[in-house]
RNA sequence: GCGCCCGUAGCUCAAUUGGAUAGAGCAUCUGACUACGAAUCAGAAGGCUGGAGGUUCGAGUCCUUCCGGGCGCGCCA
């Protein structure tokens, strides 16, 4: 049980009781009213700005009520002392058995500890990736990807119920140009064309793509079928079948790449199947019901006019009565539905199938994109779906400062690959969330290698070793005794009674509310800092060991007092395991 | 020009989503290894939270406006 909710009824209870009592008015809003660790430890260990909120509603001044308050409060089981402080704040001093039952549980429930019910079962669709099927991924796509990942694996340990979605965008024009520069490339493994050929096709823009990287597709394409498309000029011919053939072959490389990565999503879903499945004109017909939708012409947008503009009819959705800024285009000039009426309808589909909590995540130069889909969905749904977009800022990668900017095998940018070969999955995943999204990061190689305090992977494995090193003497030292999680749980924890030590404990106590807090607001990063921090009293508590031999965790004559203190390691062990987990990276026995 | 995001210690970033005296790391200075792993720790110093107004018990956080940076701006996705 997480000990603020505990503390937050047990608030609750008391004005309720004022209340009927009449010493209060009865029926005050308690929505506001909170219980939290106070910033500054030394406050206390929740304080409560119960008499600042409600002071007002309840026509007295914030002192008065808070005394009232405090006098009540301090009967309740839990609390030693209760005291007010600056502008009303009420200060709750605990027994330290409450600090030393969440360390039980912790023991209890392993790595598991943290997970909730504030989700209470909700569907929950996060789409993550959702790169084209064009190229290699880069950087950018592994901060998304490591970032959608682990949002909603957060969300799933709070209770959510959560399907990890990639759109494959395998119907746009895009995939088109990726079948033509295909096609170059598989007339060059042919031998009819030169790679200067392909190149000058490419400089020339008469092909779009060109990397390295289709070079393997192109020899996959030629042992399947030959010179099959080789002679026909008729594009209508081979785009179709080169477009399948490499979308296919582009979305085993993407799926390889993740699965390096260790993202694992649940549903792919294809934009070509929805367009082919008729919902695209399905959602269009439900706007043009609605009366959505009108043919008009779009003012250019002013102070930069477009060199090439011209005004021109289109097939509009009337996205500025949903809060965006203009009226968007469905149609292209050439009669073709545009991506966003596409987009419309996938996500149309996905309230269809039962989602009403969506979340996306995007890279940050779709900024602009949001607010017409979101104004497209509050269409869709009369408000009831709930979209939001989460935005990821560019990833740098420098080496000891300074950028890298190419890929051996991408020739242009920087790939996924090229980060998860040089510094391995975990630590890539463990740094993408070092930084709120959308702030840019830097991913800086040398750095991230570094075993020093400034390198959070490093300083939070770190932690996890030492404490596992410490089982590793332990063993040895208490042969008999029983070492297990289970065993550890029954320990006399009342032994544990440094301020440093139930400081640790504190902490702990804490996990279940940074793991709800975090997935409520969507920011997986809080998880990170928290594990920081956690590493940081625990190497802390460590060092004081050496200064002082009575305060270190295996006393050789004191079996009892060993064994609360194992506990203690143990439990630490086990949130940091559990906050690792939520980002998918392993927890490390020992340093090398 | 318009929209979105951002601006916090010399540098890189936090700040319990409106809470108390704004916190960490790096860099600088001082100290702790006959070790449960010093790959660490303890301490000192460092701030007009870009500027100016406003909202209220209370603002780094919300509103207005300026300044500075990033991204985007019909028929690409």
């Amino acid at each position: 049980m997480n000990i603020f909710a505990t503390l937050k009824s047990r608030i609750d209870a008391v004005i309720g009781q004022l209340a009927a009592e009449g010493k209060i008015p009865a029926g005050l809003d308690l929505a506001r009213v909170s219980a939290e660790p106070p910033r500054e430890s030394s406050h206390g260990d929740v304080a409560t700005n119960a008499a600042m909120v409600l002071a007002k509603p309840a026509g007295m001044a914030p002192k008065d009520l808070a005394a009232m308050l405090v006098e009540r409060l301090k009967t309740v089981p839990e609390v030693v002392d209760a005291s007010v402080a600056g502008p009303g704040f009420i200060n709750l001093k605990l027994q330290d058995d409450i600090w030393r039952d969440a360390l039980r549980d912790v023991l209890t429930i392993g790595v598991a500890y943290g997970d909730g019910k504030a989700g209470q079962g909700e569907p929950v669709n996060v789409e993550y990736v959702s790169a084209n099927p064009t190229g290699p991924m880069h950087v950018g796509h592994a901060r998304g990807a490591v970032f959608g990942d682990v949002l909603a694996r957060l969300l799933a340990k709070a209770g959510f119920a959560v399907t990890k979605e990639y759109y494959i965008n395998d119907a746009g024009g895009q995939v088109d140009h990726v079948a033509r520069a295909l096609r170059a490339r598989y007339l060059q493994a042919l031998g009819k064309l030169s790679e200067d050929d392909v190149l000058g096709m490419l400089q020339r823009k008469e092909i779009m793509y060109g990397g390295d990287y289709l070079v393997p597709v192109a020899e996959a394409l030629k042992a399947r079928d030959g010179e099959k498309w080789a002679a026909s000029t008729d594009e209508s011919i081979w785009v179709p079948p080169l477009r399948e053939f490499t979308v296919a072959y582009m979305m085993n490389v993407v799926k390889d790449d993740l699965k390096a990565l260790g993202v694992q999503h649940d549903l792919f879903s294809s934009e070509k199947a929805l367009v082919d499945k008729g919902k695209v004109d399905d959602a269009l017909k439900f706007l043009e019901s609605a009366g959505l939708t009108y043919t008009g012409i779009l003012e250019p947008p002013k102070g930069k006019t477009p060199d090439d503009w011209e005004p021109r009819p289109q097939l509009l959705f009337k996205a500025t009565e949903f809060g965006d800024e203009v009226d968007r285009p469905l149609k292209k000039s050439d009669g073709t539905w545009t991506y966003f009426a596409s987009d419309i309808a996938y996500h149309k589909d996905k309230v269809d199938r039962g989602f009403n909590n969506l979340v996306n995540i995007w890279g940050a130069d779709h900024g602009g994109y949001v607010k017409r889909v979101q104004a497209a969905l509050k269409a869709l749904t009369a408000g009831k779906g709930k979209l939001d977009v989460q935005l990821c800022q560019m990833v740098r990668v420098l080496n000891n400062g300074e950028p890298v900017k190419m890929s051996k095998r991408a020739g242009t940018f920087v790939t996924m690959r090229d980060l998860i070969d040089e510094v391995g999955k975990d630590v890539v995943r463990f740094i993408m969330l070092t930084r709120k999204n959308d702030a840019p990061l830097d991913f800086d190689y040398a750095k991230v290698k570094e075993k020093t305090r400034e390198n959070p992977v490093f300083y939070v494995q770190y932690a996890h070793a030492r404490g596992r090193s410490v089982f590793r003497h332990a063993a040895e030292m208490f042969p008999t005794a029983d070492l297990t999680d289970a065993g550890l749980a029954k320990a006399d924890l009342s032994r544990l009674t440094d301020p440093d030590e139930i400081g640790v404990l504190r902490t702990l106590a804490n996990w279940p509310r940074t793991i709800e807090s975090a997935a409520i607001a969507h920011e997986p990063h809080r998880l990170a800092f928290y594990m920081y921090e956690l590493a940081a009293q625990f190497h802390g508590l460590w060092n004081k060991g050496n200064d002082a031999v009575q305060l270190r965790f295996l006393q050789a004559n004191d079996q009892k007092v060993s064994e609360a203190r194992l506990a203690l390691v143990r439990g630490v062990g086990l949130v940091i395991a559990s906050g690792l987990a939520v980002f998918g990276v392993e927890p490390v026995e020992e340093m090398r």
